[in-house]
DNA sequence: AGCATACCATACCATACCGTATGGCAACCA
DNA sequence: TGGTTGCCATACGGTATGGTATGGTATGCT
């Protein structure tokens, strides 16, 4: 299982194929046959491991800050400094066009979407007003990560990550009194 | 090659498979096999044809406009107006492993974020600055059609794209002088 | 010792695909 | 009328992979 998980974040669900992944484990068809009833069985185990990590993390850890102005802001420097799970993220999105995939990434993009929402609407914005700015701080995340997967050089010319966020941060959630 | 072209925007590079295809159209492999000497060589067409778009579009279209302000905001809100374009990013960000995407991908990247960083210099950003702030607007722009590919309902709940945009714009080039 | 269970390996079949070999067949040409 | 060319179809071989069938082995129980 995890080697199936490193090998969707590094090509995508389309590489977890039985009989290399076997071979690159030193064990046999026959042996992983007898743990998993099939692929898909294997390929399910791990994205719902991740899904698990998932919705774990986040509400536990971001739904208890009251202030919704910092509870945004922590939340975006978090989320970018999780580069492991935007990788995988990522990852998920390149086979978005996998049915097994689909579910997974439907659900994790609405619940975030939707924790980005109720945040901004605690901030005092409309509901339109909130969903676009939950929509504009997911997209600079989805590519941000999906930059860093395709092509790292173009991002690695950015040295300064926390300057990045601290700009999607201003443009959405501007501190109220910031010092010095 | 418009339908090779028509599969890589809806299930990426992965689902050009001569067989299907060929099926599809009415016609044999020995038919395609007449045309194009291989697969790959499909492929490559198709990813031909559309980089020679591309670079044709974008410099004769805005690297005409002298102001540098004016340049960079027209040109964010004709990047988010092209969605068939956008689309097509997408897709072959989703194949971005595929060795025969990699160099297009690679190529339509640093032409785009290089015109970026130039117009932000032009704007007076130093090089550092240039940079950070054409990645995000490279950012914000591969995200949403991320998005719009990977969980088209989520980004249909914002209905106005151009508010989007200008949310976009404000943050990275906002204008001199605004009205109303 | 005899046996069951858990685990693993080998050999096999089925499918999907790439690419090739070869045989039409129609249209135009000599 | 017979040949040449352009285009297409059929049939085949090769490879990668999913999945199954079946046999082997080690461990521990009775």
């Amino acid at each position: 299982m995890k080697a199936a998980t490193n090998l969707i974040a590094q090509e995508g669900v389309k590489a977890v194929a039985v009989e290399p992944l076997a071979l690159a484990l030193g064990v046999t068809k026959g042996s992983f046959y007898w743990h998993f009833q099939s692929r898909d069985e294997l390929i399910h185990a791990a994205l719902e491991a991740w899904e698990q990590d998932q919705s774990a993390d986040v509400v536990t850890r971001y739904g208890g800050i009251e202030d919704p102005r910092r509870r945004l802001r922590v939340l975006l420097f978090a989320a970018f400094e999780d580069v492991e799970n935007g990788k995988f993220f990522a990852a998920l999105a390149i086979s978005s066009e996998d049915p097994r995939v689909r579910p997974y990434l439907d659900r994790a993009t609405a619940r975030r979407l939707a924790f980005g929402v109720e945040a901004f609407l605690a901030l005092g914005c409309s509901d339109a007003e909130a969903r676009e700015r939950a929509l504009f701080a997911y997209a600079a995340y989805a590519g941000y990560f999906q930059l860093l997967r395709s092509t790292p050089e173009a991002v690695g010319a950015v040295t300064d990550l926390s300057g990045y966020v601290r700009r999607l941060a201003e443009a959405l959630v501007p501190a109220k009194a910031r010092r010095s």
